[in-house]
DNA sequence: GACCACTTTTAGTTTTCCCTAAAAAAAGGT
DNA sequence: ACCTTTTTTTAGGGAAAACTAAAAGTGGTC
């Protein structure tokens, strides 16, 4: 049919990373996400409910159509490929690529994509272990937990962060942190939810409430 | 100061290939290069002179700033090195990659391009033989001359393609004539300017003059 | 049910970049 | 020098995507 303009990609992929395929999503919502205006939301959900990209009704939010999720993986799929490419091939830290893969997201090729794709292998996850849906919108399904739920005394590996931020990403640098590390949860204290816990050989690690929000993990 | 837009760019673009860091190129040039109205660019025209980006003066049409130059250099250097990655890394063909990297020479950031300069090895010219200038902006100078003035008798090598749509390369590809090839004319044929030459160990082949005054070659 | 806070939409503008149509300047021929 | 053709510019406008300000709707509380 027609090709997405760059704007109109914004919106989908930020609807889908607010869970609009699985409910309804508010203007609000999406207006923080993009750091846009309300009004200015109003106006695109229009126009690409119009499109057949999303169900609108007026005061009730929005959601992904079949189409409107199949543009939306699209879109993901090119960022977290590049992603990939970014670290992989090019040598960049995982806190460095988010602004450059905002921009190669956009590049319309799927030609190009598919041989991307193959010149890494096929990557399951982007640096920070977001699944990477397949040509075919397929995400592979991985069980994981947050890190704040995992059971102490059992033995987890990290396995995506969901904050991709520069500033969150180089705190766990920092601290040593990392996808595929494993770690132990040793003690949970009450008082303000953070955690104490073993990683890897590194040592005894304390952690806030908030990072551990942000980390998943698998039981290893 | 600023970051150029992607219709700037592309403006800068076309101005440097019409020759404006020589010479003063015309409105109408630049709209047939762009397919654009002579209004469009008499109007962009106008805001790219006003950011000191070109030399402007009415019905004169235009000259490159020292700041153009170097900013169409910029988006040159980075279609062309995105040109060697697409062929080299993602095997694409020689006439696949000029729409692709339309789109990927505007993906700002320097950062980026001088990792990618490094990856491929600070390659000295595109698929098509056209040279990459360096981060500063110099192109390695090559002394070549148009097949159609290569001396009779004498060897050379194919070093360059002026034209890059895929029909002239596929033409090329048919005929078995690549960069790098090794020729050697044998006969000018006066009546219409064609030329009979001997290719690598390929054999004899015959070429129109409009086909000889697309290629570049070198003295062996 | 009335009131309130909050969210959402509408209406009207702005900016960027393109267009058409018409006017003005330049170039070329006789 | 004059007339014609071509090129260039001006004037006015349209689509996309953002904005501000104001109006309208929703939901919760008493």
């Amino acid at each position: 049919m027609n090709q997405l303009s760059l704007s109109e990609e914004n919106y989908l992929k930020a609807i889908f990373s607010l869970g609009g395929n699985e409910s309804a999503v508010s203007t609000r919502a999406i207006a923080q996400q993009l750091s846009a205006k309300d009004s200015s939301v109003t106006d695109m959900v229009k126009k690409l409910a119009a499109k057949g990209l999303l169900d609108y009704v007026r005061y009730k939010g929005v959601h992904l159509t079949e189409l409107g999720l199949k543009s939306a993986l699209v879109v993901i799929r090119r960022h977290r490929l590049w992603e990939v490419f970014l670290v992989r091939k090019l040598n960049f830290t995982w806190d460095e690529v988010h602004d450059i893969a905002e921009q190669l997201e956009h590049i319309q090729s799927p030609k190009l994509l598919n041989r991307l794709d193959e010149f890494l292998d096929f990557p399951e996850a982007d640096p920070h272990g977001d699944p990477i849906p397949n040509q075919f919108g397929e995400m592979p399904q991985q069980t994981r937990m947050l890190l704040t739920d995992a059971a102490c005394g059992t033995t987890f590996i990290i396995v995506r962060v969901k904050d991709d931020s520069p500033e969150f990403l180089q705190y766990l640098d920092a601290t040593g942190i990392g996808i595929g590390d494993t770690v132990t949860p040793i003690q949970r204290i009450a008082y303000d939810d953070s955690l104490k816990m073993e990683l890897d050989g590194k040592g005894p690690v304390h952690v806030s409430r908030k990072v551990s929000d942000q980390i998943l993990v698998a039981e290893a």
